[in-house]
Order: C-alpha cells, then structure tokens, then sequence
DNA sequence: GCGACAG
DNA sequence: ATCTTGTCGC
C-alpha cells in the first residue's frame, strides 16, 4: 500500500511554488568541484540506490563519492519523479563533506510541465546550482540529429524551456535544461565541457555506474 | 477514444 | 528505471 496512487494534487501546488524560486541566472563562478547525482533501482525495482560523485573538475579525479540505498515508498509518476528520488538524494548530500560548485542531475530541470522537474527541485531545496539532464524528451518533440555542439530550443508558449543538445557525433541528443542557479546557456556549455568523450557528462555518467555496481553487489 | 509519459 | 541477444567497433 505504499505504492498507491498518491494525491497528486498537493505535490502540483508544491512544485508551482518551487518553480517560483528557480532562478535562471548564473549565480556560479569557477567550477572547481564539480558533481553528479544519479538513482539506480534493483531488478525487481524494489531497492534503490541515490549516488552523488564529485569530480576535481580540472584533473577529473574522484574526490568524494557518498550513497544512500533505500526502499522508494512514492511509485514513478511522470512529472512527480522529484518525490521518489528526494529522499535517497537527500539522505546522499547530507554525508557530503565539500561543496560542489555546479551539480549535474539526471533528470529535468525547467523542461517540466510545472517548470520544477527533480533537478529544479533539488536545486531549490539545497540552494545549489544545478543542471538537469534527461536521457529522453518527457514531451513530444521532434529528436534533432547531428554533431557535437548542435543544440535546439524546446519552447512552449513562447518560453524556451530547455534545449536538445548533441554531445557526441551521431549520437542520440540529451534534454537540458537550468535546475537552479545557472542559465540555459552556460548549461549547455557546462554540458559540452563535462562530456568529452561519452554523451552523458562525466559526473553523472560516474554515479550511474556506481549506484549501479553498489546495488548489484548487495541485492 | 488514442497515444505519450524524465526515472 | 530494468529485462534481453546479438552485433558492430575501438
């Protein structure tokens, strides 16, 4: 019975609120600490397990690595994945010992339909600067193919939202869009910057792996 | 009614 | 998110 339909109505009016305080200017100097936040779930999807690396951002070494396994006692619900994942991420940033200066979240920012995906979310509550990435559109839109570099607005209503951007030649494009703190465009140049060599950027591309081999070897 | 729907 | 087999490529 954890697992029922939660009244999504109350979480809406939380969002709308969150939204109001996401602020979509750089409030960010030099990158030295950089970070990533991830969750993996177990095969069966009961376990879960929230990871934040952080990364030297010149020499790209690990510098700290925290995590949290737990059972999600909210179930998946698109445009809610905020109140599934809060808990483990939270109980992760607690055990950081330094500040990041820029964190990368798997997940969407400002590309929401309340503006106030996970990443804005978590933005907010921690008062981070934060970039949200998705691996996929939560909305119908039209996949862009190029080059390293190439990026397009998604835009509703006249607001730019996020933009699709091309990290890899050929490759499939990430979703970015601002968490909290930073601007669309220094997102999409911080994206660039962190993904060198693969389509997801260093840090979340690391605690992806490591949620993952954490939750192998204890489920 | 039908299809879409971050992780 | 996760399950799957083979296959192409560095």
């Amino acid at each position: 019975m954890s697992s029922l339909s939660p009244n999504l109505k109350l979480y809406l009016h939380e969002q709308k609120k969150l939204s109001e305080r996401v602020i979509l200017e750089d409030c960010i100097n030099a990158v030295n600490l950089v970070a990533g936040v991830d969750v993996s779930y177990s095969n069966d999807g009961k376990y879960a397990c929230a990871v934040i690396i952080v990364l030297d951002a010149e020499t790209r070494e690990v510098c700290e690595q925290v995590h949290s396994i737990g059972i999600p006692d909210f179930p998946y619900v698109p445009q809610f994945l905020a109140y599934r994942e809060m808990p483990l991420v939270s109980e992760a940033y607690c055990q950081l010992s330094r500040r990041p200066d820029l964190f990368f979240y798997d997940g969407n920012g400002t590309l929401h339909a309340q503006k106030c995906g996970a990443a804005s979310h978590f933005g907010v509550v921690f008062d981070v600067p934060v970039i949200g990435c998705a691996k996929n559109a939560s909305t119908s839109i039209t996949r862009i193919s190029g080059n390293r570099g190439d990026h397009s607005p998604i835009i509703e209503n006249g607001t730019v939202l996020g933009e699709q951007l091309v990290t890899q030649n050929g490759v499939k494009p990430l979703y970015i869009s601002v968490g909290h703190k930073i601007s669309l465009k220094r997102s999409i140049q911080e994206t660039l910057n962190f993904a060198p060599d693969y389509r997801l950027p260093e840090p979340i591309r690391q605690a992806d792996h490591l949620s993952r081999s954490i939750l192998k070897s204890i489920y």
